[in-house]
DNA sequence: AACACGGGGCA
DNA sequence: TGCCCAGTGTT
């Protein structure tokens, strides 16, 4: 296979994205804005998000949090519940971090360069970037999966882009092309190309205005690049989760860290390595917490559902028991646990399995 | 460098 | 149903 010389420039590049953004780009709400605030906003939630599922989430956020006071003022559980369906919860945990440390730390201004914006927690080097440029006017190319890809076909990088060392290869063609006088315009031309013309999967080749210039058209390669190493297979988990219900109210539980959904809501939870687990185990488990059954048994069929992550395929049963009476307090708090009426159950951050649960099981909405 | 972290679009 | 998408932080 031959290979491309690295390029020094191409100013033709630059020149033909600019030509054909303005005559193609989506009109989107952070695209008339150069509030750094309103910015990083967009960018956090449309970090590993389509544009089309992050929108109703920027409108929401944008309304309920105009500017980074209101976010950082925010309990985390309203954030949190904002978010709830986007998924990477990390992403709103890290955001309402960084904006109570904008207002503590920088009086509510945010950096002012691309340095200092990589400083804040959530913000790493393509939301640096994107904000320094799209607010700044800083000459820093962006990188993300769009400009992987259309940098790889476009010039014939047969680098793998799953593996980290590739990205300085990507990132130095791209410094190169990002021309001085419109940065912004380049950064957003290249992504936006990358999300309406050269995409993932059937590239409109056809009608693209790059065609001459496609190394991998050229070679008849597009389907080849991005050279992709393929992500390792999910792992099966097995949830058997305890919904204990006393008349109106529900017990739950807030997830702790080192594990996915941290921050967010569901039950009593007993992990095991089958998805059968023996019934005596679930009234065991709530004699423990010192329950008494209402009625004689757990509640029957045993509801299940499956839920799949990146990462993980989640097999999830619901063991619903009729309590008698209340739990007692300190089997409570030593479980964790906290009683909900349905109303405050709805206003709570949850999984989107938990929510897909209460919905179409307990009759539980949002 | 490898891994963990969601959820939705699409054929 | 199975494949695709791909930023940041942690280990």
């Amino acid at each position: 296979m031959t290979f491309p010389q690295t390029p020094s420039s191409h100013p033709w590049f630059a020149a033909a994205l600019l030509n054909w953004y303005p005559r193609h780009r989506r009109d989107l709400p952070w695209r008339h804005t150069r509030d750094p605030y309103a910015i990083w906003l967009s960018e956090v939630i449309l970090q590993q998000t389509r544009v089309k599922q992050g929108l109703p989430y920027y409108l929401n956020f944008i309304t309920s949090y105009p500017t980074v006071h209101e976010l950082a003022a925010a309990p985390q559980d309203e954030v949190l519940r904002h978010w709830q369906g986007l998924g990477y919860y990390s992403r709103a945990r890290n955001m309402h971090h960084t904006a109570q440390q904008v207002v503590q730390e920088f009086g509510g201004t945010f950096p002012g360069s691309y340095e200092g914006l990589l400083k804040l927690r959530g913000v790493g080097q393509y939301t640096a970037a994107a904000i320094a440029s799209f607010a700044y006017d800083e000459q820093v190319a962006v990188l993300d999966g769009n400009v992987y890809r259309v940098l790889a076909r476009m010039f014939g990088l047969t680098q793998d882009i799953a593996a980290p060392a590739s990205r300085k290869v990507f990132q130095q063609l791209a410094d190169t092309l990002i021309p001085a006088a419109q940065p912004a315009e380049f950064n957003q031309a290249i992504m936006e190309f990358g999300a309406i013309q050269c995409t993932p999967v059937k590239p409109d080749c056809l009608f693209c205005p790059l065609q001459s210039q496609c190394y991998a058209f050229q070679h008849g390669m597009v389907q080849e690049l991005p050279v992709k190493s393929k992500a390792k297979a999910a792992r099966t988990r097995y949830f058997h989760y305890l919904v204990l219900r006393h008349e109106d109210t529900l017990y739950m539980r807030k997830r702790g860290p080192k594990d996915i959904w941290e921050g967010l809501y569901d039950f009593a939870l007993h992990e095991a390595e089958t998805a059968e687990l023996p019934a005596q185990q679930v009234v065991d488990a709530v004699e423990l917490l010192g329950g008494r059954f209402a009625a004689n048994q757990v509640e029957e069929p045993v509801r299940s559902l499956r839920h799949v992550l990146s990462h993980q395929k989640v097999e999830a049963r619901f063991h619903l028991v009729q309590l008698a009476e209340p739990l007692p307090p300190p089997a409570l708090a030593k479980a964790g646990l906290v009683a909900y009426r349905a109303a405050a159950i709805e206003e709570l951050p949850k999984p989107v399995l938990i929510t897909n649960y209460l919905s179409k099981y307990l009759g539980v909405e949002a």
